[in-house]
RNA sequence: GCUUCCGUGGCUCAGUUGGUAGAGCGAUUGAUUCGUAAUCAAUAGAUCACGGGUUCGAGUCCCGUCGGGAGCUCCA
């Protein structure tokens, strides 16, 4: 094939060993472009993304293809330095992750001094500079070349590929990696790098198998693309809600009370308590939902009906002693159940479905002791959960309802366009973890896939996050520091209504089993108060804040004014307080801005004699006086419609925070 | 549950090779009554997470438990 140089000029390849070096000559061109490309016998577009059909790509350096095989080969780099400085390591997996890569080594833990001794070993390792050179072998040769080399790991991998396969490697000086690629020319393109983090990781995800050291490092094309990657991650720590949201006082723990046990303080309550009115109103007045209240806990009988006894035991809490022949009781995982035996108690017909029954429900979930974490993973939770009892031929409307209801509330949130959406499937070859054989798990699948792509929301597909009695779409959100977790589900269940033999009255007088369509539109409120925390850094949307206004009268002469003022603020539900310290202005206003309340309200002389105030926000700094009336109405108003007003430019405010 | 790091007043942290706990912020009290990001002073507050061990002596070294961070596994 035929490839058009930077410069103009032509050249011919026969093969792709032959485009890959021709990748390398233009390279310099391409500023550091990575690997090369054949897809079809066609070299692809420069900045076109690895096709599954293209063993090879061309891409530009900072393109995600370019950065991957940066990162992909600094990861090769840190296994050579890991090789020089502990000759005994047996190499597992490094591949490129989002921010930058990773590496398992089977070895002794890591401290940071080595982290430190190994980032030194692989800057020299980069400045002496190898190139990449790729090679195959027959897979039974490449079993040989790894033996000798005495790399288990690698072994292992290479036998469970197929037997006619040709094995890919890259060689950079003396160092051999199994890869399938791509990567930069040469060692020397990596500039930009640092190792983060050390943990343990299994070998292969397993549990059972062995215990391996990960080493994380992060890499970028240019020093200053690194710098900005470093300092958000510093930015991420400062708006961490496990530190925020305890030093903003909104909840604390406590180790006699345990793990996973948060405990919400007065302004986290208020918070939640927004919240939940908010999304109670808008189900039962906009979305024809109807409110249960059913009990926190049931007898071991109900799990059993439900599946939850067989597939989820070990994560529920259970109350009583079974040996002892006494009750055995569980706390509820969920409220599935208990809301089928509200639908069960009276029949009902086709003419009253979707039936959708909606709870502010309190979880216990007997989550590992290494699981929990800040408001994100914990062991009680709260949820504004919903069954929705539906004919078949209601499925794909009342699910689109869902999603649209969904889509409210996160952008009501301003969160909209901080989630992805996931097509949640079973993992067919896991059956025994699941009801169902593969014809009602393949036409569930499809109804959700349907549903998604007539709303035209783009979503991925993974196999193995299903319910145990459904597919699922989960609206995903990442936290501060990357961690994917899933805020929104929308489920559905056409099998549970067997088990618990719920039916509605066709059109004919015959007994037809329901779907079940199980659905949140907001994650529990523990997980969406962390996520608001750690989106807009504590400072909230006025509407959500636990204190809206705060009263600074100047002096103790105008304490009376300050008030009234909070009188009249009170009386139009705003929650506001009065600091009536004996502090000067400036302090009360620091102290204001650092709790992240949005108007401070400073009343003096002045203000006492013409029935003002005086405005002073986060989202404008000093807004000047304003009537009393005036200001009600438009906070009044920012509330109502739950406005989110942008926040003040970030240059001014950290000048003002100086 | 696993690996690893960590645990010192309410918070953030000092505390040398083991010698008997310190700062800033916060809190309280008093003075001050002030116009847009820190008024001054005094006071209180710590069996150094808990339990055991080594030692003449442990915040410091060792073991265990509990709790926290990071990661892994799991996640209806």
């Amino acid at each position: 094939m035929k490839i058009t140089l930077k410069d103009g000029s032509v050249r011919e390849y026969e093969n792709a060993l032959s485009v890959y070096d021709v990748a390398m000559d233009i390279s310099e061109g391409l500023a550091r472009a990575a690997c090369c490309a054949l897809v079809d016998g066609q070299v692809a577009d420069l900045r076109r993304v690895l096709h599954q059909d293209c063993t090879l790509a061309i891409c530009t350096a900072d393109s995600p293809e370019g950065l991957a095989a940066l990162r992909h080969t600094a990861s090769h780099v840190l296994a050579e330095a890991v090789k020089n400085l502990f000759p005994g390591v047996k190499l597992a997996i490094g591949p490129s992750i989002d921010t930058g890569f990773y590496y398992d080594f089977d070895h002794e833990p890591f401290s940071r001094e080595d982290l430190d001794a190994l980032e030194a070993e692989m800057k020299k390792i980069i400045k002496k500079g190898a190139r990449l050179e790729r090679f195959t072998l027959p897979r039974a040769e490449a079993v040989k070349l790894m033996e000798e080399r005495q790399e288990p790991y690698k072994v292992e991998l290479i036998q469970e590929l197929p037997e006619d396969a040709e094995i890919s490697f890259y060689r950079q000086g003396d160092f051999v990696d199994l890869c399938a690629g791509p990567h930069l020319m040469n060692t020397k393109g990596v500039k930009a790098f640092k190792l983060t983090s050390s943990s343990m990781a299994y070998w292969r995800g397993d549990s059972d198998k062995a215990r391996l050291q990960r080493i994380y490092g992060t890499a970028y094309n240019k020093k200053e693309d690194l710098a900005v990657h470093l300092e958000r991650m510093e930015d991420a720590r400062r708006r961490d809600h496990n530190r925020l949201g305890r030093e903003m006082e909104l909840f604390t723990t406590v180790d006699v009370i345990g793990q996973g046990l948060p405990l919400f303080t007065p302004k986290g309550t208020k918070m939640i308590m927004k919240l939940q009115r908010w999304m109670e109103d808008l189900e039962d007045k906009e979305w024809g939902y109807v409110r249960t209240r059913t009990p926190l806990m049931a007898k071991s009988d109900l799990y059993k009906i439900s599946g939850h006894w067989d597939h989820y035991k070990e994560g529920m809490f259970i109350l009583g002693d079974e040996a002892a022949g006494g009750e055995v009781m569980a706390l509820r995982p969920m409220t599935c159940p208990f809301q089928y035996y509200v639908y069960k108690n009276s029949q009902k017909s086709y003419r009253d479905l979707p039936y959708r029954m909606s709870e502010t429900s309190t979880l216990f979930r007997n989550e590992d002791s290494g699981e929990m974490h800040g408001l994100t993973r914990v062991r009680q939770f709260t949820i504004t959960e919903a069954h929705i009892v539906l004919r078949p031929d209601q499925a794909e409307e009342e699910l689109k309802n869902c999603l649209d209801l969904a889509y409210y509330v996160l952008s009501t949130l301003g969160l909209q366009d901080e989630v992805t959406y996931r097509l949640s499937k079973w993992d067919p070859a896991n059956k025994e973890k699941y009801l169902g054989d593969e014809a009602y798990w393949n036409s569930t699948q499809d109804a959700l896939r349907e549903v998604l792509r007539e709303k035209n929301v783009s979503f991925v597909e993974a196999e193995g996050e299903a319910a145990f009695y459904g597919p699922k779409i989960d609206i995903q959100a990442k936290n501060v520091y990357g961690k994917e977790d899933t805020m929104i589900t929308i489920q559905l269940d056409c099998a549970i209504a067997e088990n618990f033999d719920m039916y509605y009255v066709d059109q004919n007088g015959e007994k037809v089993r329901p779907y079940i369509i199980h659905r949140t539109s907001m994650g529990c409120y523990e997980r969406t108060l962390a996520w608001l925390i750690e989106k807009y850094a504590g400072k909230f949307p006025t509407w959500l804040c636990p204190e809206q206004v705060r009263v600074l009268p100047i002096s103790e002469k105008y304490e009376a004014y300050g008030d009234k003022v909070l009188k009249a603020l009170l009386a139009r539900d705003i929650d506001a307080t009065v600091d009536n310290r004996s502090e000067k202005i400036g302090f009360k206003i620091r102290d204001a801005r650092l709790a992240r309340v949005p108007y401070m309200l400073v009343v003096g002389q002045q203000e006492e004699e013409q029935g003002l105030v005086s405005v002073r926000s986060r989202f404008a700094g000093d807004e000047g006086p304003k009537s009393l009336a005036e200001f009600l109405d438009q906070i009044c108003e920012e509330i109502r419609t739950k406005a989110i007003r942008p926040e003040m430019a970030p240059e001014e405010t950290k000048q003002a925070e100086k």
